[in-house]
DNA sequence: GAGAATTGTTAGCACCATCTAACATATTGC
DNA sequence: GCAATATGTTAGATGGTGCTAACAATTCTC
């Protein structure tokens, strides 16, 4: 019978550090997703803007090199998002597609949130690229309620 | 005299990329620091909360394997973020208490704002985990301002 | 204080994401 | 159609983030 049983004060201490866990575990599922959401939402953007989606078209809007998006693209190949042909432009799968038009459908509320709240263009689209992969079912709800109401 | 002069179409598309590409990368700077700032954020946490950070409680609240958590506080000492002796807790220096404040501070306006548009606070946490790294100043602002204005 | 339990480190594996250099293929322009 | 240019691939390096297994040090318990 000690003063406070260390035992129950333990119980405490991991219950919350489980939810913590939890959230840290999350986000770093997000973070293994982001960059196949970003290529794919901008492979959609390219095949629909120009008629196709090319390597160094990739690179020069993702800001890197050819041969990074070449090892990427293969990783994407491989998880089934894309099919591609050497020495040919890239094509996504449905699975790929349906993909692509839900990031994008996140990108756009995010961003039209935060030009709702009265932020420039330029720090809105590059804030909005971050974020967009971090944001939940519900959160997204509420941007798209506010944004429409604002 | 062609129709349309393709140098001027390919020199707006060019412009356009390169915004792109420079949201890109501040995009991928933030991915590269995230991590840091989590440890950071923690340590400080646990040294407040319960007098020290130990690598066994990082790990449990991080939901990584205390390997994992070695390895990285090799790399933070590296970085001059933190200082530690072997088999002994994880200290900051004056640089990874300053990062750890300011990761602070964001986190809980990044999550005060979130809970004043109506999200429940354990989604509210969870999304305030991995949003708080994709928040320039600017948007910061204006999250408090809405988050104190309602 | 010795033995048991806990904590921390090291080694080694896997995968990802980036780069440069070198080479292969396609496209373009004359 | 050929030569020059542009594009794409491969190889190999670097560094990050995770894991398990094995071992070492510390701390706890009796
Ligand atoms: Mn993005
Ligand atoms: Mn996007
Ligand atoms: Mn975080
Ligand atoms: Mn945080």
């Amino acid at each position: 019978m000690t003063g406070i049983d260390p035992k129950n004060r333990m119980g405490t201490d991991d219950r919350a550090a489980d939810l913590r866990a939890e959230a840290f575990q999350g986000v770093r599922a997000a973070r293994s997703r982001e960059l196949a959401e970003d290529y794919v939402e901008l492979i959609a953007e390219l095949i629909h803007d120009h008629g196709e989606a090319r390597p160094v078209d990739i690179a020069a809007r993702l800001g890197v090199r050819v041969p990074t998006v070449t090892k990427t693209l293969d990783r994407l190949a491989r998880e089934g998002l894309i099919t591609r042909a050497r020495y040919r432009s890239v094509f996504l799968t449905d699975e790929g597609r349906a993909l692509a038009r839900e990031c994008r459908r996140r990108h756009e509320i995010v961003l039209r949130f935060l030009l709702s709240l009265g932020l420039d263009p330029e720090t809105a689209e590059r804030d909005a690229e971050g974020i967009e992969h971090h944001v939940s079912a519900r959160t997204l709800a509420l941007f798209a309620a506010f944004a429409s109401k604002s």
